[in-house]
RNA sequence: UGCCGGAUGGCGCAAUUGGCAGCGCACCUGACUCUGGAUCAGGGGGUUCCAGGUUCGAAUCCUGGUCCGGCAGCCA
């Protein structure tokens, strides 16, 4: 139970970790997050160190931010920048824990002469290829490497040659010596190191000899004491291997435990297939606000409340399964609802002329700034003789439910008057261009005296000060609910939705333009909104986070069918 | 065909470890409303993968099967 009573949400990964404390078998809590550097983090990396930091947290423990940068030839400092924004952006911190797998490279160096020593170990002089072909496959056991008996000494000298540069990329390999009919393929003497003649972001060139992620990350996360080792459950069939290594070493032995990654429908979580659409051009970087990446669901709108929010939510398990997008919707939906400044836009005006309104007059009406937030105070919007409404919310011939405003029709516009709908304009090929009301002054704020009832409230804008605002308005960025599902010779970028984007002009109360970027907005009637890194004053942009729910968009759906 | 793992309403998860199968999302109905939003009240929807077994009683235990996912990088 928490301070309001309500239980605390558990899963088998927290409930390993109190039996493994009531048990004792650790004495205190400690994970980590080990991102590679190399792409930006996603909502699915939000679920794993939401899990990581969670934990830690509330078992009194910690959770240390490490990268794993074991290949230089796909990593650099941009991602870890990127990442350690994102992580903090998310309201997690790591202290001054921040690790690199690349600072134990000395010490993993070490362990690897040591394990040579122990008859452990040898180095091979297959090529890639025939490693490959050696391994035998899911069903027949593998085939020893001809220099698997290699002596202590020979393999001593010539492991230290290659880490000395006197072998070309791939010549050699340092592996593991256990058991090449293993029914586990991961354990058929694996490579514990490769010859790698590239520069890395941290080390320079230090090294030539790189670790492979299996040799470097058990150990890692032994040299760190991290209790349990959170992963996704790719590595389940690895975890004998990290086993056998920490065993051979007799050093410190966490215990990993594995959990389904996230899967959403509608989009892709795979770093690989980011980096593709980032790289060629089918959206406009990491930070698009059509990706699922966090600096992309940052921008569009999204808020780390409600991303965490979300991950709670989904909870954890081992089912390999599919989350609909519209949990993430709600979650934003929800936690936007709370916080979000209001104002009025028109999307697709309409002019109204109030012929009954004085001309050159401007009215000042008080208007709410968040009904769900009393302390959000109140605004002043101007209001005068001519004005806009959304297209959508003027209909000459209404259908049946149709409650908005009509020939002959009385509705209220939002914080002003009641309006009746006297005569429509059109232009010579019959588009309505104009309608002509009359308003009630009695109705001044949006009541009427005489207690009459309007069934619809519309959303409105002064002509006369309305503040044009690029609205760019995002749809899912494939097309089908999973993007993976191709014909063969196919891949996702056939399903990508070339409707991902829609960019409106709106107008906008001038209030908007006393707000900072990044500000949580909602376009009432419409949908909740931030305004882009890219806004200026001259030129204000806002990025549609996620529509507002709406049933009367459910009843035309049903009514078109 | 080997190994590892998984299976509970459409989707995500629970079920005090053998005791009336619940919750969230989605969907439907109604109330309320100056956002067709929010809120509130209610509703539909289950062969708990299948078949046997144990038991007074099985989502849970046992046996056998089915289906799905992962693993054959000098990626992580």
């Amino acid at each position: 139970m928490d301070d309001s009573g309500a239980p605390v949400a558990t899963d088998f990964v927290r409930e390993f970790v109190k039996d493994d404390l009531r048990e004792g078998r650790y004495t205190r809590v400690c994970t980590r997050f080990p991102p590679e550097p190399n792409g930006y983090l996603h909502i699915g990396h939000a679920k794993a160190f939401s899990i990581d930091f969670g934990i830690a947290e509330e078992f009194g423990g910690l959770c240390n931010l490490r990268f794993d940068d074991t290949n230089p030839t796909k990593e650099d400092v941009e991602y870890v920048d990127s990442i350690k924004d994102d992580v903090r952006w998310m309201g997690f911190d790591w202290d001054d824990r921040e690790y690199y797998a690349s600072d134990y490279f000395p010490q993993l160096y070490t362990w690897a002469e040591q394990l040579i020593t122990d008859g452990k170990a040898y180095v091979c002089d297959l090529t890639a290829d025939e490693v490959a072909k050696s391994r035998g496959t899911l069903t027949e056991p593998g085939k020893a490497s001809p220099y698997r008996t290699r002596t202590v000494a020979e393999n001593l000298d010539l492991f230290r040659r290659m880490k000395a540069g006197e072998f070309p990329d791939g010549a050699r390999t340092l592996r593991a010596k256990i058991d090449m009919a293993s029914p586990n393929i991961n354990m058929r003497d694996p490579v514990m190191y490769r010859i790698l003649h590239a520069t890395h972001h941290r080390t320079g060139d230090a090294w030539c000899i790189y670790p492979m992620y299996d040799w470097a990350h058990g150990q890692s996360d032994s040299i760190e004491q991290i209790s349990h080792s959170i992963c996704t459950l790719e590595f389940e069939i690895h975890r004998p291997l990290y086993n056998w290594f920490v065993e051979q070493l007799g050093i410190f032995h966490p215990r990993q435990i594995e959990f389904a990654r996230l899967n959403i429908t509608y989009t892709l979580m795979s770093k690989r297939k980011l980096r593709r659409l980032v790289e060629d051009g089918y959206v406009n970087g990491w930070d698009d606000p059509r990706m699922p990446t966090l600096s992309g669901l940052r921008r569009r709108g999204y808020t780390p409340e409600a991303i965490r929010s979300f991950c709670s939510r989904i909870g954890v398990t081992k089912i390999d399964g599919v989350v609909e997008i519209g949990m993430l919707e709600d979650a934003v939906r929800d936690d936007l609802n709370k916080r979000a400044q209001r104002l009025m836009a028109v999307l697709r005006p309409l002019k109204v002329v109030l012929t009954n309104y004085p001309e050159g007059v401007t009215e000042e009406l008080d208007a709410v700034n968040n009904p769900e937030d009393a302390a959000a105070g109140t605004r002043k919007v101007p209001f005068g003789r001519e004005l806009h409404i959304e297209q959508e919310d003027f209909r000459e011939e209404p259908p049946p439910k149709y409650f908005r405003l009509a020939p002959g029709r009385e509705v209220r516009l939002r914080y002003a008057y009641f309006i009746r709908c006297e005569e429509v304009v059109k232009d010579a090929d019959g588009n309505i261009t104009e309608l002509r009301c009359t308003y009630d002054p009695a109705t001044r704020g949006g009541d009427a005296p005489d207690g009459r009832k309007v069934k619809a409230t519309l959303h409105w804008v002064s002509a006369a000060h309305a503040v044009p605002v690029e609205t760019r308005q995002y749809d899912y960025l494939f097309r089908v609910p999973n993007p993976e599902d191709t014909p063969e010779g196919q891949d996702f970028t056939m399903h990508l939705n070339p409707d991902s984007l829609t960019v409106i002009t709106a107008q906008v109360e001038p209030f908007i333009e006393t707000l900072a970027p990044g500000m949580s907005l909602q376009f009432e009637r419409q949908g909740y909104f931030c305004l882009d890194k890219d806004s200026t004053p001259a030129h204000p942009v806002a990025n549609r986070t996620v529509s507002l729910r709406s049933s009367w968009a459910n009843i035309e759906k049903k009514m078109q069918k």
